[in-house]
DNA sequence: CTGCCCATGTAAATGGTTACATGATTGA
DNA sequence: TCAATCATGTAACCATTTACATGGGCAG
């Protein structure tokens, strides 16, 4: 799992809580990987029995209590070793190239609707990265080389869903052929 | 879930066994979806129970008995009202760019490999998506607008990978710079 | 006689989503 | 007074992976 190795590689820099590392897995960190909350604290508890992380309860007044997670030495290993071992290809589970696939069943303007609507969503995802994009990977990043390799990765989701949108595009300029056409015969 | 309705779309054509829809994700489905035999088997127990297939018990004598699934009136329902549905963006998780927004940890010199490693991978999944590519699609397709689509789905996969390249060898020229410094001054 | 193809499955563990649940403080 | 933010969690379910398990036929 990687939502461990996730939680330790932010843990390794500042002691947080889970509440802190959802606050991040909605921001940031949703960029290459996500998690829901239930997730996170979940995993927290499992790292904890594992001796991987530390538990540090903070009491405030004004706010609820909250528990500060600190990475151990065993945390840090298992980070490292991780860190370095090669990774695979994510597996594929693409719900619009399932019903594309699945088109004949539907009407061409019907796989257009498909298409345009996630035309849109494509565009409010890369909305997104471009706003976050030049500020929190300058002002943050402990180091030139870090800072590259964030934009890197901000640099890889916005080619992938650039490239998405060319091919919506074009796919929606190939089916234009078919409107009209009723619904293949058998 | 939309395992269940990828089995749908296939036994819409045909009445097809576990064991073949195994092989067939194995072979093309995978360009967009992926699973296992155990949970395709489990899949097709569950669908029965709902009504959506049913089930004929073909005896051989050279090969094990198979079952072969047909898809039923409400199979077809669903998997229409279904097929129709706007799909989401799939969630990201991604390993390798979790990699590389930790890589503080790591040496230049590691991350290289990381990414070198990656790279081997994409090349042999284009190797893949060309050969299949111009023979299933030109072969079964039932009609033009269907081999279209099919098409489109392969395009989607090699267009995202070719671009996952580029972003590899745009990654590997930049990090060039970084080689040989020291793992940056705290 | 070794290993692959046919064909089915179960068990156990891990991973992920959705809904439920609480309760104080702060700002519009 | 309404909604949001802070902060924690549980319960139930659904999805996925890995390993275990069986056993005949056929080709090299």
């Amino acid at each position: 799992m990687s939502l461990k190795h996730t939680l330790l590689g932010f843990l390794n820099m500042w002691p947080l809580s889970g509440y802190d590392l959802t606050k991040m897995f909605g921001a940031t960190v949703r960029f290459y990987w996500s998690a829901t909350h239930t997730q996170i604290y979940r995993t927290l508890k499992q790292m904890l029995q594992e001796g991987l992380v530390e538990q540090e309860l903070v009491r405030q007044t004004d706010y609820p209590n909250k528990k500060l997670y600190h990475i151990t030495d065993r945390g840090r290993e298992e980070l490292l070793a991780w860190l370095a071992e090669p990774a695979d290809i994510p597996p594929v589970r693409h719900r619009l190239l399932v019903k594309m696939s699945l088109g004949e069943e539907l009407d061409t303007e019907t796989i257009i609707r498909l298409l345009e609507d996630y035309r849109k969503k494509l565009q409010q995802r890369l909305d997104l990265y471009d706003k976050r994009n030049k500020q929190i990977t300058q002002e943050y990043a402990r180091s030139e080389r870090e800072r590259f390799l964030w934009d890197a990765v901000l640099d890889n989701g916005i080619s992938v869903y650039e490239t998405e949108l060319e091919w919506i595009d074009r796919t929606l300029r190939g089916l234009q052929r078919f409107i009209g056409r009723a619904r293949e015969e058998k």
